[in-house]
DNA sequence: AAATAAAATGAACGCTGTTCATTTTTTATT
DNA sequence: AATAAAAAATGAACAGCGTTCATTTTATTT
């Protein structure tokens, strides 16, 4: 059985390789200007084998989407050590923040386009598996702050989902360039106080 | 030179007209499905025609996203008579949000789309002056309530910044089908609960 | 009624995502 | 090693996209 065996494996590399190619283009000249046709020139393949390992453009860009929440993870990984969840969480915001920063092409595609959760209704398993992970992090660190006495008067779920809103909106208005175009005073540096303004308001819950 | 004059109307009426079967299209089927050609369809005119009023598909989508504006100013209409300015900031909130759900796709083509922007990039004024105005109502309202004494330690326009963010998230996570996908609790009140976290936060700053 | 100006047109261009009959390559069998 | 069967890769073709522009139609002026 040791051909069927490299075989999967082959499938599952060619499919990596048209993951890789079409995440260099996201990333190069942004998802709306990339093709099946560029995916397919890019790794020296024609645009039918694109379509032998992907059923459509949804399928690969929610492929990607999963790759853009595994990069997110590493982010993150910095946190698991920081014992005080409240600490944990006013890091937790910076990382976030400076994923979309750096990563705002793939931080678009799993936050904001409506492919990946467009290839999920098509698909068996409904459910946007990926968010509730990254969201359950945000949740179990402020159910920790509750349970320390932090945030009195405040419940979980909806705290949590207000402060997600909080740095993904920052995160949104800043890639979508709402920002620069709107007459800040510091244009440069009014995500960076917005982020200590968070800061402030958790310490203030 | 009366011929002159209504010459000027027409153009004006036809100009609105596309851009009315342009916003019917957006709402019933939404921006990225509707093309040039089914508005040209929709008010009976040939693609051509489009065209002369129009210099290209982000002209229509900008002034679409500029009668958005004026929508969204219907909605803070009620706003001007409350006086007192955390009353008003809570209020805005509540009308910002009430606006994004009602008109989610005219919302993401404001807020989100990058057309509106690219069309400014190409003329002569770069300035985003309907998102100068909107934020402005927030800044000067957060103004307000720092002159009287609320929001101590806290700068206008970073919290401003927060304010905006912390409401254009909840919009943007509720319209890109983001929370419903999310395994919430109560995922049809979670909006309402999150705008009650907001509450909660402006009376804590 | 003829000449001029303005407005509207739709075929054509180079793209797009997607399909599928055909060809090429690989594997299994003799 | 030659042949048959299976698997993989291909690219021409399709319908639809935004956009252009020479041509036709309509309106205005002379």
């Amino acid at each position: 059985m040791s051909t069927i065996d490299r075989k999967a494996k082959e499938k599952e590399a060619l499919k990596a390789l048209i993951l890789k190619g079409a995440k260099k283009l996201f990333v190069e000249k942004g998802i709306e200007h990339t093709t099946i046709r560029n995916i397919a020139e890019e790794i020296n393949y024609s645009v039918g084998t694109v379509y032998v390992y992907f059923k459509d453009k949804n399928d690969i860009l929610h492929d990607l989407h999963t790759i853009g929440f595994q990069e997110l993870d590493s982010y993150f990984m910095e946190l698991y050590t920081i014992e005080d969840p409240k600490e944990r969480l006013k890091k937790l915001g910076f990382s976030y923040i400076k994923f979309a920063i750096e990563n705002s092409e793939m931080y678009d595609l799993m936050f904001n386009l409506k492919a990946p959760i467009e290839f999920l209704k098509d698909s068996e398993n409904e459910d946007w598996d990926e968010g509730c992970t990254a969201f359950g992090l945000v949740k179990k660190t402020i159910e920790e702050c509750i349970n320390k006495g932090y945030f009195k008067g405040h419940s979980v779920e909806p705290l949590a989902f207000m402060v997600w809103s909080l740095v993904h909106g920052m995160c949104c208005l800043e890639i979508h360039q709402r920002i620069k175009n709107v007459n800040f005073t510091n244009p440069d540096t009014i995500l960076y106080d917005g982020y200590n303004e968070y800061l402030k308001m958790i310490e203030k819950l």
